[in-house]
DNA sequence: TCCATTTGACCCAT
DNA sequence: ATGGGTCAAATGGA
């Protein structure tokens, strides 16, 4: 519209040939794991270098986005499945099931994640841990597969409004797209059983989940940068990363409580954290499945996780989303 | 009987 | 007008 958006298209060029970078040095690794381990060496240092360069320039704004607000739900921000940590969202107060038919917009407050199927199956995604029942199903226009829509059973009994989508993938049957509405706010133990269920990976299977799951997102993108070549050639902008919340203790949630990454600087405003802690996730998590990366190929990480914690000074990014697919097809 | 699933209808945003 | 999200009655299983 009215948002100047010079140079955008050049700078979100630049991110996504970094990333493109990233996934090629990642299949150039997964080719040669089995052979030189110093050439491994060498590509996951790239890889870890590359990644740095592209989160760095998303963090210093030169990242082309149009600034139209969707404001209201960009406070409503959701916890990961694997979160159980109660909060005073928004989006959750705001929209109370019993009465509301209005369809919610696939804008901020929503969190998205690819799932393999049960143990390889077709009855349905991997277990997250919580407990859900199925209120719909629906069949989606364009979509192969209908999509179901569940609710947390403690619904009534504890008035946890999390909800969920989930609908098969048209390109990949074996795959689950899993829409994660509103947060738990329910008592539930079985969280952390979901968490302990993923097993630590080798270099192999860290490198197809990312490299598998490595995917830039343009949504919200000006029609004008679309037209650059974003929109045509690369899904809706994430920093994707596999779920390596199992492969080692690091997750994005406790990454941030042990103070790994996260900048000092941060102060968590419920109004306006939401989407600045989804990329510090993002990238969290990004860090960590490099980090996790490193060890497997047995070599130390080439910086500290201490120094690549960010400033997110001056940066707004509500200007575009950032999530996170996890796609623990290995 | 209770609970979960199915499924058609309804409501509302686009 | 259309399509997506939710409701609620019907149904089935434990």
């Amino acid at each position: 519209m009215e948002g100047v958006v010079d140079g955008n298209g050049g700078g979100s060029r630049l991110v996504v040939t970094e990333l493109s970078h990233i996934k090629e040095l990642v299949m150039q690794l997964d080719v040669h794991l089995g052979g030189s381990p110093d050439l491994c060496k060498h590509l996951a240092r790239q890889i870890f270098t590359v990644t740095e360069k592209s989160i760095s320039m998303i963090r210093s704004g030169h990242f082309g986005f149009d600034g139209r607000k969707r404001s209201a739900v960009g406070a409503g921000l959701d916890s990961p499945p694997l979160s159980a940590t109660p909060s005073p969202l928004s989006g959750v107060s705001d929209m109370p099931f019993k009465t509301n038919k209005k369809r919610k917009t696939m804008e901020k407050g929503k969190r998205q994640v690819r799932v393999s199927s049960a143990g390889g199956g077709t009855d349905g995604p991997e277990d997250d841990g919580y407990s859900w029942r199925k209120y719909g199903q629906k069949d989606i226009l364009g979509a192969q597969y209908p999509r179901g829509y569940y609710r947390c059973t403690y619904q009534k009994s504890q008035g946890c409004a999390a909800t969920k989508q989930v609908q098969r993938a048209d390109e990949d049957p074996s795959l689950y797209d899993v829409i994660y509405n509103a947060e738990h706010t329910c008592v539930h133990k079985a969280t952390a059983a979901a968490a302990a269920k993923a097993q630590p990976g080798d270099a192999r299977s860290l490198l197809q989940s990312l490299s598998s799951s490595l995917k830039v997102e343009t949504e919200g993108l000006t029609p004008k940068a679309q037209q650059q070549g974003w929109g045509a050639t690369t899904p809706p902008f994430s920093l994707s990363s596999p779920a390596v919340s199992g492969l080692t203790p690091l997750t994005p949630e406790n990454c941030f409580a042990q103070g790994v990454s996260a900048p000092t600087s941060l102060e968590p405003s419920p109004a306006t954290s939401g989407s600045n802690h989804l990329s510090m996730r993002a990238q969290c998590e990004f860090d960590t499945m490099v980090s996790a990366l490193m060890t497997a190929t047995s070599m130390p990480p080439p910086l500290a996780m201490e120094e690549t914690a960010f400033s997110l000074d001056g940066i707004d990014f509500d200007e575009f989303d950032v999530s996170c697919f996890f796609a623990p097809d290995c």
